[in-house]
DNA sequence: TCGACAAACTGGCTTAAGCCAGTTAAGCAC
DNA sequence: GTGCTTAACTGGCTTAAGCCAGTTTGTCGA
């Protein structure tokens, strides 16, 4: 019930959302610093007259932002911008490949840090309906192989790729069961075997990741994955390869240069 | 303490995380469909003999990671995918301006529902350094017009568009004061001070959105933003326009078709 | 048949209390 | 000093109880 003349609601907001509304202004103005220590929730809660359960749900809700990392036994501090790691748009080209280094590997050491990819498993499937669509192949007739790998910087855990290539044209290849794939990686490796990437298509949109990738990646709470769908095109207009890249968000982007046609 | 043989740790998983990945392995396997509704908190509770905190714990866990929609007052649901917008590789593309479509008016379009964009602002300002740097332009010597655009789907926003240009630039065109900018778009108004897009830059990540954006684009919990950073350059190799999109990451992906230099 | 109303139900959010595990720092023995 | 032990502290997580606001449903009356 409302008496003319009243303001439309202005909602109470909860204390909980309160307390995060205060402190999130306090982190984006600046008045705490990247790395800085919040007050504990036993004293948020006595300095707003709140339970210390509401205090606990204000940080949560700022974990859930992203803005903030918890730990146990230590505190809430601020969460420090990391350095992007950034997939530059030049990243298929085949002079990249001669130099040895992969795109990220290349980022990551430009970066001062050490890169690291460890092939985690090679398998021969038959592909998920997206990826036989993708691959221009039958799910029934072919089977592909699926190579998953780890991308690391200085130890830390960044993306998961897992690729899938026909069993038709990898059959005889490193491709097929080493997890060493030589000077250039795979792409000098298709090369070898006749296909050249010519073109790629990417699709890319974002989402939480999946317990999976959390386990693999230790993401911490309110850090999304980029989730990036990759083919490779040949000289011949046949895609031969397709990847799928789940990346940490905050630590990683994607650049594109792309001409535009008529 | 542990005596040898002892397993490594094992360690016990807490209720509220147990439940939560109950009902996950429930939803992912289709147990739970999408828009099925959860059992209720307090149903939860006596079902496994945890308080109806715990309970409610478990399914904000589901919600974090954007399985479930919560409604006061009805229940918790399997959240259902939506139908992705899919911002088309070709979206620059001068033939695409002269349908009079943006590229995503077309995409929804093309899917029979509704788009709509609203120009909420256009301002002059000094740039962001980020800005002025993509624009090769000193922030102090020359200010920009910013332009900032709702995009709608059936009247749901799905993303936040934020045009920078020259002042130098756009200072006679309608770019620089009118929130309708005629048939094609802003690009053809561009093409009209003779500065056609040859080449797209785009910078792709992904973060949880800010208070800002969540209040714009009604963005439900565990739901991210698809973060592009994009630069026009012109046919002189001069860039003459950036644009910052905040777009609703379970509703909108971006493709990307390029060709693979030497 | 239909609408209004009320009761039952559901999630949102809080309090107060407590145990646990990980961290930190002080102090002590050497 | 150096290294260990311990006590204090911090977040993780739970219980039990309760009020509130929004939703659903059943019932009653016109």
């Amino acid at each position: 019930m409302t008496t003319p003349g009243d303001r439309p609601a202005a909602e109470p907001i909860p204390p909980s959302r309160r307390i995060a509304a205060l402190l999130r202004e306090k982190i984006i103005s600046g008045g705490y610093a990247p790395g800085d220590k919040l007050p504990t929730e036993r004293a948020l809660a006595q300095q707003h007259g709140v339970a210390r359960n509401t205090a606990a749900a204000a940080i949560r809700i700022l974990a859930g932002e992203g803005l903030v990392d918890t730990h146990q036994g230590s505190g809430a501090y601020v969460r420090a911008t990391p350095r992007l790691i950034r997939l530059g748009a030049g990243r298929y080209a085949r002079n990249l490949r001669a130099s040895g280094l992969s795109p990220f590997g290349a980022e990551v050491t430009r970066q001062g840090r050490t890169p690291r990819v460890v092939c985690t498993s090679i398998t021969r499937i038959e592909p998920p309906a997206e990826v036989a669509e993708r691959l221009e192949i039958s799910s029934r007739d072919e089977t592909v192989v699926r190579r998953e790998n780890h991308y690391f910087a200085d130890e830390s855990p960044m993306q998961i790729g897992i690729t899938y290539a026909p069993w038709s044209i990898v059959e005889h290849s490193v491709i097929s069961h080493s997890t060493t794939l030589g000077p250039g990686g795979i792409y000098a490796r298709f090369d070898d075997l006749g296909h050249s990437v010519t073109r790629a298509r990417d699709e890319l949109s974002a989402r939480m990741p999946i317990p999976e990738e959390l386990a693999i990646l230790a993401i911490p709470p309110g850090v999304p994955v980029l989730d990036l769908r990759h083919v490779s095109i040949d000289q011949n207009g046949r895609p031969f390869e397709v990847s799928h890249f789940a990346m940490r968000a905050d630590h990683m982007a994607v650049d594109y240069d792309v001409p535009v046609e008529d």
